[in-house]
DNA sequence: TTCGCATGGCTTAAACTAAC
DNA sequence: GTTAGTTTAAGCCATGCGAA
């Protein structure tokens, strides 16, 4: 019933909200740095050139060129540059959010990675270049191309991280709620009520609903919703259940199951399945040929 | 004519949000 | 967490359409 550690990052994740607020490429004064700073925006520093010491909370390390510094909001900072090998780095400030929590108090990621290799490294420095040179520009389309390459740059962050779940006040709540995640997938059929699931966790139905709406990014019927949807297109396209059998397989009234996946499809549950086999046959007539 | 399916209007119970 | 007001989802019924 535990739904997967992994999957469940990967659905958080898929709810983050992220943006740029100020991108650029520095070489800091000798005066540089920051003490018992808690800063409210999480910054990334790639390190070109110089040295420096950061301090997060209790761990202190030594900034060198090559490394990547990921620094979350609302953790305790000091940082400073070694005179006069003063660091010269891409830098950039961005928010992240997944509903109201900081994300990065879910997942625990390390404050730094080295980018070793040199087709890495040109990634990163690539990837830096191009959200410098976005971030100035003003056309709408750079706005969203500046998300884009922050969302790189995490993917990039986190491929060469171990990334695991922290054990927060927050991350208990969300193990109750990726449980519940499991058990309405495994009971999509049977009538399930927010104030059933709120009673199996023991908490009450609207702080039950709240929390997760906070972790899933949808409210519990929402969720429900989605899921029954994704398994009703699943059995349209892979069995022969009539369409009655097929919203009952989904635990929903015909009529609703009818118009609920038309106004998600723009086609009821029939005309999909028609399209879908007929797009499959001319699929297979054309690798025939 | 029957069956399977789709859709619209109305009602009500359940869920959500904001304020505390 | 709780409460109160608001919004939305879901159920019910009637009806229409096309295929067999």
């Amino acid at each position: 019933m535990d739904l997967n550690r992994n999957d469940f990052l990967k659905q958080l994740l898929s709810n983050l909200q992220a943006d740029v607020t100020i991108a650029q490429l520095t070489k800091v004064s000798p005066s540089w740095g920051h003490a018992n700073y808690t800063p409210d925006i999480h910054r990334l520093y790639y390190i070109l050139d110089g040295e420096g010491v950061f301090q997060l909370d209790d761990t202190v390390l030594e900034a060198k060129p090559g490394q990547l510094y990921l620094l979350p909001a609302g953790v305790k900072q000091t940082l400073s540059t070694s005179a006069p090998r003063t660091l010269y780095k891409y830098w950039c400030h961005f928010t992240a959010s997944i509903g109201d929590l900081n994300p990065f108090q879910v997942m625990k990621l390390p404050y730094r990675i080295e980018v070793s290799g040199a087709s890495s490294a040109a990634e990163a420095e690539a990837l830096f270049a191009e959200l410098v040179r976005f971030k100035r520009r003003n056309e709408l389309a750079a706005a969203l191309k500046v998300k884009s390459i922050l969302f790189d740059l995490l993917r990039f962050y986190m491929e060469r991280a171990e990334v695991t779940e922290k054990q927060t006040n927050a991350s208990l709540t969300y193990e109750k709620m990726k449980t519940a995640a499991a058990y309405m997938k495994e009971h999509l059929a049977s009538e399930l009520s927010v104030e059933e699931l709120a009673r199996l966790f023991h908490l009450s139905p609207n702080y039950f609903a709240q929390q997760f709406k906070t972790m899933l990014g949808a409210s519990p019927m929402q969720y429900l919703k989605r899921i029954r949807l994704a398994k009703a297109v699943e059995l349209l396209r892979a069995t022969d259940l009539s369409v009655t059998d097929v919203a009952a397989a989904v635990g929903m009234e015909l009529h609703y199951f009818s118009r609920l996946f038309k106004s998600w499809q723009n086609f009821s549950p029939k005309e999909y399945r028609q399209l879908y086999r007929k797009r499959g046959s001319a699929k297979k007539d054309a690798d025939d040929r």
